[in-house]
RNA sequence: GGGUCAUUAGCUCAAUUGGCAGAGCAGGGGACUCUUAAUCCCAAGGUUGUAGGUUCGAGUCCUACAUGGCCCA
């Protein structure tokens, strides 16, 4: 490099030096494969076995520390850091000259015996050294990483670079999924996947994603549950069926809400709430212990244990507790809104009397839900897909699981009666007539399905993107999720 | 949707009361064969998010907009 070309940028230095490299007959671009026989953290953490083997490792340039004739380069792997060392005399004056045109971010791929530096340190003597691939452009600073929020979550391939904890949580993402697919498997658990795009979103309420189409000249709608089409496939006797599946909700964004998202649902023809009850503990208890051998998980500074059994709350009478109100006597939407006025909880004027009393459920009862706790047998008017609780017909079979305050699962002993679930869908209309679009319309196909009839069944839904939170100590759910929804810039 | 904070070199950050925009890392030139935040010398790098306004003078004060964080709904 001339002097002249000093103030370049640094990326049009960059491509000076891959136009030398081209013009070298080195062209890093036309390299298809290099045969990696060890990883970093196998060699590093194996030394004794290691010592002395030729190996070939590859990875991104990390750092370059020169010294004259001889130059220490850190390589980072899909494992982690390993360091190479290349000198003049072992790699000879033109092979080592790489070292003129080789950036940090490059891809390289280094072959050579391992040994220990004076300092201790596992290393790669450099016998062959190829450029593997170019970058064109800066990593992210060295010493700080890469913190500014918005880049982390827009450019993630340069997260997963600068800040090696990040990769953790997705390590453990997938080791979760995996262990649920494991879990759900031994219990004779069939796994499946429906629609995603449907005529009518339901199965909860939400607002859905519209789009269209064309051949078919509809409106079709993002799903926003997988709760339907599962109850379809226990109708047609599939006894035990689960999806793990994106599902998406048109509402704000925040630290726990993202508008895509993954679920898991599960549904257990012949068992109930308490069925799914046990095999929820079952599941976290044994899903902790086998990512952490212990049952405990630090979030936040508060340690959660997740061994089973987890407490039962009654949601009526916790309620009634906190704030001296039996929630039978809340009779109206006027009722409602005055109960949240007196407790001195924010609503929005429009909400119904469901909407409100979850709404107050969730400012007076929830947050005190540390550590993993059942919250069960929720009023039947605010459970539209629950089973009514035989002894009291005002409540339902129903539980939702809460960790850290906060709702991670939500579960029901499934109504199966055709008749029951149409009024309850029909008075979901009326609500829906009345401006409340949230309420998804009558879904005529599924009662269909139900009136041939669905056997008793335990149903489960369990937000797996909250869930890794949890086991991650991730404050926001845009950490759990690898490229979270963001406005594209201008 | 509301409030609030932030946006300065490729990256991470400074800049007193409104008074010459600076450093570290990365990049460029040079020295150096066991360093690891390598070290040493030299030079370069800026439309301070965008558009307006106030002022003799704006990174700094005001307005709008853009993007993001946090809190609330």
């Amino acid at each position: 490099m001339s002097d002249q070309e000093g103030h370049f940028n640094p990326r049009e230095v960059r491509l000076q030096k891959l136009q030398h490299l081209r013009d070298a007959g080195l062209d890093p671009f036309v390299v298809t494969r290099f045969d990696v026989t060890a990883l970093s953290k196998d060699v590093v953490s194996g030394f004794d076995r290691w010592e002395g083997q030729m190996v070939r490792v590859a990875g991104r340039v990390t750092a370059i520390r020169r010294h004259g004739r001889a130059a220490f380069v850190d390589v980072l792997d899909t494992q982690g850091r390993i360091q190479t060392h290349w000198r003049e005399d072992v790699l000879g004056e033109e092979a080592y000259a790489l070292l003129d045109y080789l950036d940090l971010g490059d891809f390289v791929g280094v072959s050579g015996e391992v040994f220990k530096t004076r300092r201790e340190e596992v290393t790669v003597k450099a016998e062959t050294v190829k450029l593997l691939a170019k970058s064109l452009r800066d990593l992210p600073e060295k010493h700080h990483g890469l913190t500014n929020v918005d880049l982390r979550y827009r450019q993630r391939y340069l997260d997963l670079i600068a800040n090696p904890e990040v990769r953790q949580v997705f390590e453990v993402r997938a080791k979760t999924l995996a262990f649920i697919r494991q879990f759900l498997h031994n219990r004779r658990f069939t796994e499946v996947e429906t629609p995603v795009l449907q005529t009518i979103a339901g199965g909860t309420e939400a607002r859905p994603f519209e789009t269209f189409h064309n051949a078919l000249g509809m409106p079709l709608f993002l799903r926003i549950a997988l709760e339907l089409h599962l109850k379809r496939l226990i109708v047609g006797g599939i006894d035990r069926v689960y999806e793990i599946g994106r599902v998406f909700r048109n509402e704000g964004i925040s630290t726990r809400h993202n508008p895509e998202f993954t679920m898991l649902e599960l549904y257990q023809a012949y068992t109930d709430y308490e069925g799914i009850m046990e095999l929820v503990e079952s599941l976290l208890g044994e899903l902790v212990q086998n990512l952490y051998g212990t049952t405990d998980v630090i979030y936040q500074g508060q340690t959660l244990n997740f061994s089973p059994p987890y407490p039962r709350v009654d949601l009526v009478e916790r309620l009634y507790e906190k704030t001296g109100v039996r929630w039978e006597a809340v009779q109206t939407r006027e009722d409602a809104h005055g109960l949240a006025r007196q407790l001195g909880i924010g609503v929005d004027p429009a909400f119904d009397r469901a909407q409100v009393m979850d709404k107050i459920v969730g400012s007076v009862v929830e947050p005190d839900l540390v550590q993993p706790t059942f919250l069960w047998h929720h009023p039947v008017d605010i459970s539209p897909l629950a089973k009514r609780d035989p002894s009291n017909p005002l409540l339902t079979e129903r539980f939702e699981l809460f960790v850290a305050g906060r709702e991670l699962a939500n579960a029901f002993s499934e109504l199966n009666d055709p008749l029951d679930q149409r009024e309850r869908f029909v008075a979901q209309q009326l609500a829906r007539a009345q401006g409340n679009d949230e309420m998804p319309p009558l879904d005529e196909d599924f009662l269909l399905a139900l009136e041939h009839g669905m056997p008793p069944t335990g149903g489960l839904g369990l937000g797996i993107d909250r869930l890794i939170m949890l086991l991650t100590d991730s404050p926001s759910i845009r950490d759990v999720i690898l490229f979270p929804t963001m406005r594209p810039l201008a």
